[in-house]
DNA sequence: GTCCAGGTCGCGC
DNA sequence: GCGCGACATGGA
């Protein structure tokens, strides 16, 4: 059973940009279609249900929008489609209005102004669960172990796609609760960071953490900052990240790779404080993640 | 075989 | 508060 939806985007909006803006489109269960210029996705939906999803950017499709195209075992109810919708919009950030963050990269002209056709939705997952999740396995190893340890606990605890026994959605926290800790170490083979998955999902699970209401406009940054501080495994560099996917971007994660970056760049190959890299994106007040982001980016592409 | 990865934890000072 | 070793795993 197939159904199409369409998801409006306020211009400017690049898909592809922002599909392919950090490495989360090729971490399971997303993949992405280069050729097509398609993000596929396994989806379990509040329902039980689980469903196949294809998503095309405007222009590529014959809708003036995003078009998601749903297969599922059976028809779709409507607030079924409406959470496929939400999701969706979420993942691309359909509801950030990024213009006054363009018009400071404007002003500043040069690389900045490529970011302006419609960069900067740095792509993320339907759940702040998900998301706490992948960036643990991101921790202390390469991009390649990366996508392996997501990938291998995707296809031991996510649920198969009807008749599709090979596409899994993501685990939900309740299936990686009710693993054993030690047979789930075992066959998820994240190393050390299992107990921390592990630990955090029987936490969502049980109710004791929310980590959804990390989503609240009305905390301040250095609040959440602390929250997130508190889950084991996630540390300085973590926190910034998930700060940036909560779509907080007035901290910078100042890491090995922002020290480098930022050392070479501007301060002739001799090495900062800490604080003075702080201060090199001082003035982009609320778009310092993203301005950091794309100056390391955008000078490249 | 050895090193180390966009780090983080828990300890000792 | 800050420095330091340990930490699972697999690719280079």
């Amino acid at each position: 059973m197939r159904t199409t939806l369409e998801l409006t985007t306020r211009p400017p909006f690049d898909f592809a940009g922002t599909a392919y803006s950090h490495g989360w489109v090729v971490l399971a269960p997303n993949d992405w279609d280069e050729q097509r210029q398609v993000l596929r996705r396994v989806e379990r939906l509040g329902t039980g249900k689980v469903v196949s999803l294809r998503v095309r950017g405007p222009g590529n499709a014959r809708t003036a929008g995003i078009a998601v195209e749903v297969e599922s075992p059976k028809r779709l109810a409507k607030k079924e489609t409406e959470e496929i919708a939400r999701k969706v919009g979420h993942m691309f950030r359909l509801d950030e209005d990024l213009s006054r963050f363009y018009r400071e990269c404007r002003r500043r002209g040069g690389h900045w102004n490529r970011v302006t056709k419609g960069l900067g939705r740095l792509l993320r997952s339907p759940s702040v669960f998900e998301d706490v999740v992948k960036t643990i396995a991101t921790t202390n190893v390469q991009w390649g172990g990366t996508k392996k340890m997501i990938a291998g606990l995707t296809a031991a605890y996510g649920e198969p796609m009807p008749g599709d026994g090979l596409r899994r959605a993501f685990p939900t926290p309740e299936a990686i609760a009710s693993a054993k800790p030690k047979g789930f170490a075992a066959s998820v083979r994240m190393g050390y960071r299992a107990p921390y998955v592990h630990a955090l999902a029987r936490q969502v699970a049980s109710g004791a953490l929310d980590l959804e209401s990390l989503h609240d406009p009305e905390r301040p940054t250095s609040e959440l900052k602390k929250r997130l501080l508190s889950i084991k495994g996630i540390g300085n560099y973590a926190a910034a990240t998930l700060l940036m996917l909560l779509g907080r971007y007035d901290d910078l994660p100042v890491d090995t790779v922002c020290r480098d970056f930022v050392t070479k760049k501007y301060f002739g190959g001799k090495p900062p404080a800490d604080a003075e890299i702080q201060r090199v994106y001082e003035d982009w007040g609320h778009w310092k993640y993203l301005a950091y982001w794309f100056d390391v980016w955008a000078g490249i592409k």
